[in-house]
DNA sequence: TTAGGGTTAG
């Protein structure tokens, strides 16, 4: 309901003098205001263009205020001022896909004689133009502030609202024209106002991508707000550059910077990717120090960091303390118990989520379907679908087709599994192919296995992955001269498998590892202990399983090449650095190979320890000789 | 004024 006066202004007589300002500094909701707008209106006072101004200021600009309603307000303005013009451009300017009613009311003042904009309208115009990637219209905002003068083009707050909108629409070199021209870059020190225009510059270069030039400038800065340090923590993270991201973050401690709300939730999913829980842990400590709040965001982010870091009872107690819970929250969960194997939980959670009147979206299925899959819950996998689709009303993705296909392969169901992605209504992708080509490796089906593997090389024939899988197909089956053919292939075409790599984590510091990697500082060290491993393991039954190395080479070799993988390279390491029966975490970036599996269980019985290995599609826990995952992988 | 997030098959 907005309470609006219906009968027109009297022009002639003057407004009565206006109420203290205190009345609407007091309001606490729309509400109050309300109320007084009434008052105001049935006195008459809301003639007073500062009276109708405050009015407005309130339902545009603060939190309890109503946008809608402002506009209605402003709407029935006599004769706007330009304070009023200014008030609900930027209340639009702000507010998500509504920009375009910025440039609307922007439009109007221009034609309206009694007001002309000033230094506080063309930020906010411009920074409307920016949000749309309107850069016509930007141009034009850009000309009127040059024609109409008074210094207007050297106005702080225009200067980098300017920037900020050539910037957001990756026109860089317009922007670093103007950055350029403001002189900042020739200031000896970064001063509170400039700080702005170089985030700005910063903001914009890892837009389009160029981090050689956005890193430049941030070193460059003499002095850096928490927002400089965000925008690189954030940008890093948000591309891939996860070990970039840590890195500034470390720099930034080091500086003695705080973290803020925005930090934290930038960088956790690089902490994340990485694996790195003492990071992670010390995050979670620093918002509970520091009274950040954990709300349903910053919880999501935690929820998938310690899931992702191999804690999933830490990531289950932050799931149980988070005030709200919104769908990604329960995403995060249902996805953390999915990638840990804990099918059973990740349905039971889902189940939860349905009761509590959250409805499951499409990412939601995703994990769901994987869990499924993962623990070979065929029926509930089919029923699941199914629900997405006749019930929920959703329509699958590719994603949710591959963990079907992953589902049905793995349950050795392939003619069904073949049928399906023949019905499926989106092109089959190379992922599709490859959770097909798993399961034949995994059932040793040769003839499908073959079929499959050529289907992947036309589709993408620099890829290792296929020829890799086959190679693993037919040395499964003890098949030798299969798995020449496939290496000559692979020579003649110049594919070359991609280097497996591990890392582990000790005292925040991520020491990396690649196959008969020596360059570790410990080097000597782990060498003996990699021998003392091996010993051990043959004394007690492991045999090594050399069936997956592609290379030519003699049984010794090959035996000495899988002792050499990464993953073991890594846990060596471990055991070395950590005390006696301390769990060990190791990262991988490819799958976990056969024989490192089994020196796993191996491994965790004879030297007591718990050891998580996280691969590239999920987690392993290895306790007292066996592996959660119960070989199914 | 500037940055503004989290979840996703193999």
């Amino acid at each position: 309901m907005f309470l609006l006066s219906n009968s027109p202004p009297l022009r002639n007589s003057p407004p009565p003098p206006c109420i203290p300002q205190a009345e609407i500094k007091s309001c606490k909701t729309m509400r109050d205001l309300i109320q007084i707008h009434a008052k105001k209106i049935k006195t008459g006072r809301i003639r007073d263009p500062f009276a109708a101004a405050e009015i407005l200021q309130f339902c545009a600009l603060t939190n309890h205020g109503d946008l809608q309603y402002a506009r209605l307000v402003f709407d029935r303005m006599e004769e706007p001022n330009c304070f009023s013009f200014n008030t609900i451009i930027r209340a639009f300017s702000e507010t998500n896909n509504q920009s375009i009613e910025s440039l609307i009311i922007f439009s109007q003042m221009l034609y309206n004689e009694f007001v002309e904009p000033n230094r506080f309208t063309f930020p906010s115009v411009l920074k409307a133009c920016g949000n749309m990637r309107r850069i016509e219209e930007g141009k034009q905002v850009h000309c009127q502030i040059i024609k109409r003068g008074s210094g207007l083009d050297l106005d702080e707050f225009i200067v980098s609202n300017l920037v900020r909108m050539y910037a957001i629409c990756g026109l860089m070199k317009d922007a670093r024209k103007l950055f350029e021209k403001s002189g900042v870059t020739r200031k000896v020190s970064v001063s509170d106002g400039n700080i702005v225009l170089w985030n700005v510059m910063i903001d914009g270069y890892i837009r389009i991508g160029d981090f050689d030039s956005a890193r430049k400038l941030f070193d460059l800065m003499t002095q850096r707000s928490v927002v400089s340090w965000n925008g690189m923590i954030a940008g890093y993270a948000q591309n891939g550059y996860f070990k970039e991201a840590l890195e500034i973050f470390q720099k930034m401690q080091l500086e003695n910077v705080c973290p803020n709300y925005v930090t934290l939730v930038s960088v956790l999913p690089a902490i994340s990717r990485l694996g790195a829980l003492e990071l992670g842990k010390w995050v979670h400590l620093y918002c509970q120090r520091n009274k950040i709040e954990v709300d349903d965001v910053l919880g999501s982010a935690l929820i998938d960091m310690y899931s992702k870091c191999g804690s999933i009872e830490m990531a289950i107690q932050v799931f149980e303390r988070v005030p709200r819970r919104n769908p990604v929250t329960w995403n995060a969960i249902i996805g953390g118990l999915s990638v840990h194997g804990l099918a059973i939980d990740a349905l039971d959670y889902f189940n939860k989520m349905e009761t509590e009147g959250v409805k499951p979206t499409d990412v939601c299925y995703i994990s769901v379907l994987s869990a499924c899959s993962h623990a070979g819950l065929v029926d509930e996998g089919r029923l699941y679908f199914d629900q997405m689709v006749r019930i929920a009303g959703l329509d699958p993705r590719i994603e949710h087709y591959g963990c079907m296909v992953d589902l049905l392969g793995r349950a050795g169901l392939f003619e069904e599994a073949e049928e399906f992605i023949s019905k499926m209504p989106i092109k089959p992708d190379g992922v599709i192919w490859k959770a097909l080509l798993g399961a034949c490796k995994m059932h040793g089906n040769v003839e499908m296995g073959q079929r499959v593997a050529k289907k992947l090389m036309d589709l993408a024939p620099s890829d290792s992955g296929s020829y890799v899988a086959l190679s693993n197909i037919y040395a499964s089956l003890g098949d030798w001269e299969g798995v020449s053919a496939v290496r000559l292939m692979m020579k003649e075409k110049d594919i070359r498998k991609n280097p497996g790599c591990s890392w582990i984590e000790l005292d925040g510091t991520i020491h990396e590892f690649l196959v008969e990697d020596e360059s570790h500082p410990r080097a000597r060290e782990i060498r003996l202990m990699l021998q003392e491993m091996s010993e051990k393991l043959r004394l007690n039954g492991y045999k090594p399983d050399t069936k997956q190395v592609l290379l030519n080479m003699d049984e010794e070799e090959r035996e000495s090449l899988v002792f050499h993988h990464s993953e073991k390279i890594a846990v060596a390491f471990g055991l070395i650095s950590t005390k006696k029966n301390a769990p060990l975490q190791i990262v991988k970036n490819l799958r976990i190979c056969g024989d490192c599996h089994s020196s796993m269980k191996f491994i965790s019985r004879i030297y007591n320890r718990r050891i998580i290995v996280r691969d590239r599609n999920r987690f392993h826990h290895f306790e007292n000789g066996v592996c959660s995952c119960m070989d199914y992988w």
